[in-house]
DNA sequence: AGTACCACCTGACGGC
DNA sequence: TGCCGTCAGGTGGTAC
């Protein structure tokens, strides 16, 4: 799940359902997910607080617990929060979990382990330190050409390089380019300037378009790649036949008929 | 500078 | 039923 439009809705999920209350004990289920820190620098700095406010760049979620002191969410592959209240309804997978005084819970879930939770006093010294590039939501068409220009590599590696734009991976650069009638292998210096207007155009829209429906593909429009991501789907545009290429080691889905490589 | 490959992890699925 | 390879929305390190 968890690129921009995932962890946006995370956000807002957890806004709405944790925030101001206080955080009565933290439960490490697996500390594998921490980084950086141990279980007790975890529940030193968190129990008898509160989540003030939460911010989010790219696919991190931080949440602000005082001035200097957030907590740091990333959610990997298989990321998610779960806000319930009887033991019975905790995910499967809940590797840390908050308990607040109403009796509600907040659960870090994440099957693969691949997620990370961590803490840090500056959540600007940490995006710097990560090198994380402006998040898509907020770059300007100026900027985001200016990064592409002179490029070597493909459209689909600049477009999920979180150094250049941060929040776009696997699945919504595949819809981007999609919507842009782009091949995923087409080499960024050999696309003029009016297309990578649209691929920011493109960028924007797809990032809220997904927002808007609750990251929910069926709600998506019709001509969206996301529900016939898969070999041998009839393409929504054009009944061009879905196809999968390796594109930096992650699977790009396209459809050869509208999607050209240049 | 880019890319290919590996590692970190768990689990679902299809073929035999 | 079990075993095996492949795949899955992320990131970071290494070696070309």
């Amino acid at each position: 799940m968890p690129e921009l439009p995932d962890v946006e809705v995370f956000k807002k999920y957890l806004d709405s359902t944790s925030l101001q209350k206080n955080i009565e004990k933290v439960e490490v289920e697996n500390p594998k997910i921490l980084e950086d820190i141990t279980v007790e620098e975890l529940k030193n700095k968190i129990e008898g607080k509160k989540f003030k406010k939460s911010r989010r760049h790219g696919k991190y979620l931080f949440v602000e617990i005082n001035d200097n002191n957030w907590l740091i969410l990333h959610f990997g592959m298989t990321g998610e929060l779960k806000f319930y209240k009887e033991k019975s309804e905790q995910p499967d997978h809940a590797r840390i979990i908050f308990h607040f005084d109403n009796g509600y819970r907040l659960a870090f879930d994440c099957q693969r382990l691949l997620g990370i939770v961590s803490l840090t006093d500056s959540v600007d010294d940490f995006i710097e330190k990560k090198q994380l590039g402006v998040d898509a939501l907020d770059i300007n068409q100026k900027d985001f050409l200016e990064l592409l220009n002179n490029r070597r590599g493909t459209i689909k590696s600049a477009l999920m390089n979180q150094k250049i734009v941060a929040g776009v991976g696997n699945i919504y650069s595949d819809e981007i380019l999609f919507q842009t009638d782009l091949h995923p292998k087409s080499k960024v210096k050999n696309i003029d300037e009016k297309t990578l207007s649209k691929i920011y155009s493109s960028m924007k829209e797809v990032m809220k378009v997904a927002i808007d429906n609750n990251v929910n593909p069926e709600e998506f429009p019709e001509n969206y790649l996301l529900l016939y991501r898969d070999v041998g789907n009839k393409c929504p545009k054009d009944d061009g036949e879905i196809q999968r290429v390796k594109v930096s080691g992650r699977s790009a889905y396209y459809c050869p008929k509208h999607q050209k490589k240049i």
